[in-house]
DNA sequence: GGAGCCTCGTGCATCCGTTCACAAAGTCTA
DNA sequence: TAGACTTTGTGAACGGATGCACGAGGCTCC
């Protein structure tokens, strides 16, 4: 027994367990306690399958002839996740983007709270968003490591990003969420993910001039 | 001659086709006259063997021993993404992040201008945003096809993520882009893509825990 | 005009992810 | 307890994507 790492977990398969996990909070919430990989495949949008192939990697967590457990099994995959703890992030770029992001509560409630928003302007620097303090940018990996950040998420204009990235990066910040339009280059103990939404509407074009078949699924 | 469809274009290659696009222009704005495979590869954060081979879909545009031609290339790779055209789009949901959207000038300026917002908000119904009038959400359908609005972005909240798409797709809408951490169920016709970044965070949350060890790239 | 060099285009082996299909393991009824 | 039924867990086949390695084609310089 305690064998935790019990197999390596497939890129795809780690991509998907956060949308299982919202599938199950929202059977917990509806009072139901057992579930098929059938109705669990359904709500996720997958197929059944390929439920029951990425569950085997956290374990046995079913039963045979029953299902899932919905408490169980939620626990379980919050557990693999690492959402046991809460991740304090920072969001760099305090403009548009990150004001929004800041003013989301739905970060803060599910383990990732803001705990500060830096900027290069003089006059955003020491206002306040969302009741946290907008700080200076070269003030970034002092910040970061004092408090221990893991997650920092870049909104600034691109031609900045990489010099954020290394400041974040000095900080001790291993997981980056990137949303300006730029390649970054980081340690490779560093995790990035990016979101372009220019990249995503530029598929969508690509599909929607194909004609109305072939449309892609996500 | 006359053979459009060279070959079918795999999905893993149009994702990335956006990306070589953005690193053309910059090299067009360098004044770089001609690109080699490597040097594009760069700047895309690929492999070059992957440059060479998804630009190959699109038909034999480099030169052996020189390389392509920036130009040249930046065009038909705009033309397959059908990116010689204007792409009108939609924003459904005038909050937060709705309003960060229109804010932002990169879209219209990228050939995607956002011609109408919807709110189901009367506070917000008729105020004007970024130049951009707020319409009741109820007239999605009736303005969407008025227009020929091909791409529809929802920024609503979850629950009711589904409706608008579906009154999306009533306009005749065939591809939307989905904020809203919700499964959408539509016609096989319709491309969606999602952008989760509660699913982004808890991703990286997955690799943090994992120790410093095996990072994802991206 | 030929030698040497460079870079593309692509066949091929490999890897990763998806899907099928079924045995194993449990429940339920009588 | 037996037998029918349900649903998981996984081996195996398949298909798509990646990366290597090399032949083909084109340039430059003598
Ligand atoms: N707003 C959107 O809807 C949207 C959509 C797609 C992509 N993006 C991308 O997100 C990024 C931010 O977009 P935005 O609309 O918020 O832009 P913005 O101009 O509103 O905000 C950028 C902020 O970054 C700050 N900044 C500049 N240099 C900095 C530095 N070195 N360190 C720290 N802060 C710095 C600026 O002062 C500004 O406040 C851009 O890269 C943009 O391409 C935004
Ligand atoms: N803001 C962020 O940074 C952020 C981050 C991650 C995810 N999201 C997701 O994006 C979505 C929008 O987030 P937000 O922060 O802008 O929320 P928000 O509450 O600020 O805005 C939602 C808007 O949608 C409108 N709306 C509600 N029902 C509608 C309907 N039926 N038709 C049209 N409009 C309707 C509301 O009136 C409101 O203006 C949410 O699903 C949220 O989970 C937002």
């Amino acid at each position: 027994m305690a064998e935790r790492p019990r197999r390596r977990i497939p890129e795809a398969t780690v991509a998907r367990l956060p949308v299982y996990l919202r599938s199950l909070v929202e059977l917990a919430g509806d009072r139901v306690s057992t579930t098929s990989s059938e109705r669990l495949a359904e709500l996720a949008g997958v197929n059944a399958a390929k439920v029951r192939k990425d569950l085997s990697y956290l374990g046995s967590y079913g039963t045979r002839g029953v299902g899932y457990d919905v408490e169980y099994l939620l626990f379980q995959v919050s557990r693999e996740l690492g959402l046991t703890q809460d991740w304090p992030v920072v969001i760099v770029g305090a403009g548009n983007l990150g004001a929004a992001l800041a003013n989301y509560g739905g970060f803060g409630d599910r383990g990732f709270p803001v705990v500060a928003l830096f900027d290069s302007d003089p006059a955003k620097i020491g206002t306040t968003i969302a009741g946290v303090k907008v700080l200076d940018q070269r003030d970034i990996p002092r910040v970061v490591q004092a408090s221990g950040v893991a997650i920092g998420i870049i909104a600034t204009p691109a031609p900045v990003a990489q010099d954020v990235a290394d400041l974040l990066a000095a900080g001790g910040v291993r997981s980056i969420l990137n949303f300006a339009p730029a390649v970054l280059t980081v340690d490779p103990s560093v995790s990035v993910r990016k979101v372009d939404l220019a990249v995503e509407l530029q598929i969508l074009s690509f599909y929607q001039q194909r004609g109305p078949n072939q449309a892609v699924g996500s």
